[in-house]
DNA sequence: CATCGCACCT
DNA sequence: AGGTGCGATG
């Protein structure tokens, strides 16, 4: 059986408000080191990939190997029962029909059930190269939010090239063009301002500002988001999560013409 | 060539969310003088001006006058991307397919540039005449806001009458009649709720209390806001920015059963 | 159903 | 000034 309790309700919250609207269905797939997600968007652009260890729980317990087939728009209606502070318990069986979330008030006086009918979903297992990326970009999450949000008002499509010392951001639309530098910085007194390049071989690649937009739904749970660019690989926007657990969106980039 | 920049994007993002919402698209007129727009609004009741003397850019460059005909709508998503505190830059060629927009950080590490693409305006050259208002009254922002806002609620017209020692905001709706006196009062210790009116004589209009909704928008451009009124012309409402630029609203007053 | 824009509230 | 909630729209 599972058993994992978590101390924020609202990290779960977050996670699926990041990816629901990018898949429907998908397994949770809970082994004694954790719950892991992966699954593809439906137009198979991006990819989602999700892993909470087991140390972001308090307690863990999973015998054996389970995969939670989960309709994420219903599990977003429970998850919005959940307010804030909630401690989270998920429990099932070992061949389970239903999922069950407790939501426990910090004083314990108020507790909320949830069951989930589970589903069974096929998943093609994805394997993920890892990637020596050519540049990597850690910048804050509400500052990448930003960019995406702006440049989104003038087009589909964003350039991303980076360089020794800086990033730059860049568009081009009906009703004009757009781009934004950051150059590299680091404070000890401001360290969540940090934008820190760490670069190989200087990269330019396009992306889908619909995707990268959506993404940024998980701005909330973590301060600083990384960018990973290799020539003609997808993207890797991260975002850390505390226990080494982490939330990952690969995107594709856009080829020639589609741009 | 113009070159222009604000130490405060601000501003011109205050003015125009003020205006966006009355004129589509409008000409900039560029001179050394500094930028100036008029327009009227679809409906051939309101008018607006704006001023921004070379004075409030530092430096102001303009060689030669230019015409940059904007589509405001377009203008509005660029200036979103304007963060509180930015400096703006505005550069235009001589004869310009596009307008430059640079916001830059206070620390110059983020620096956004947007071109917008120009469009032909073809524009009626409005002669204003100078008037002598029968009655000028010169109060806080907010309080004018509040009272157009409150008195939306009932009716679409207020009626404004000014007297030596006091002006008078009322209106009759369905629902009942409402009716704001304000005493003019001044006080040295707090002269940011000053009322002040100058009158030679008394004057009692009617006006549209959506336009004067819509012309509130610039509220945060001052602290006060001047009402200039004379019988059967159009009443003037008038927002002082820094360096005697300005940004002024022309409204036609109701005439008989209009009302 | 999802996205967008506005207004309100904190 | 930013976030949230709502209403309207495609």
């Amino acid at each position: 059986m599972l058993e994992a309790r978590m101390q924020q309700a609202d990290v779960l919250k977050k996670v699926v408000d990041a990816i629901k609207d990018l898949v429907q269905d998908c397994n949770f797939d809970c082994n004694d080191a954790g719950i892991a997600l992966q699954a593809m968007d439906n137009s198979h652009v991006a990819l989602v990939s999700m892993m909470l260890k087991a140390d972001a729980f308090a307690p863990f317990r999973c015998d054996r190997n389970i995969a939670l087939g989960i309709n994420l728009s219903s599990l977003t209606k429970v998850l919005r029962a959940a307010q804030s502070n909630d401690e989270l318990v998920i429990k099932a069986e070992d061949a389970p029909d239903v999922v069950s979330l407790t939501f426990e008030s910090a004083e314990q006086d108020r507790i909320s059930e949830y069951d989930i009918k589970l589903m069974d979903i096929d998943q093609e297992h994805l394997g993920i190269p890892e990637t020596d990326y050519a540049a990597t970009v850690k910048l804050p999450c509400a500052e990448f939010q930003r960019i995406c949000r702006d440049l989104s008002a003038l087009s589909e499509s964003v350039t991303i090239e980076c360089a020794k010392d800086g990033v730059k951001f860049s568009c081009q639309g009906d009703i004009g063009a757009g781009s934004v530098n950051l150059r590299s910085r680091q404070d000890v007194d401001k360290p969540e301002n940090d934008v820190i390049i760490d670069l190989s071989e200087p990269v330019a690649l396009t992306f889908s500002l619909k995707y990268l937009v959506n993404f940024c739904k998980a701005s909330g749970l973590s301060k600083h988001v990384k960018l990973c660019l290799s020539a003609e690989v997808p993207l890797l926007v991260q975002y850390e999560l505390l226990n080494q657990s982490h939330l990952r969106f690969y995107l594709a980039p856009k080829i020639g013409d589609e741009e």
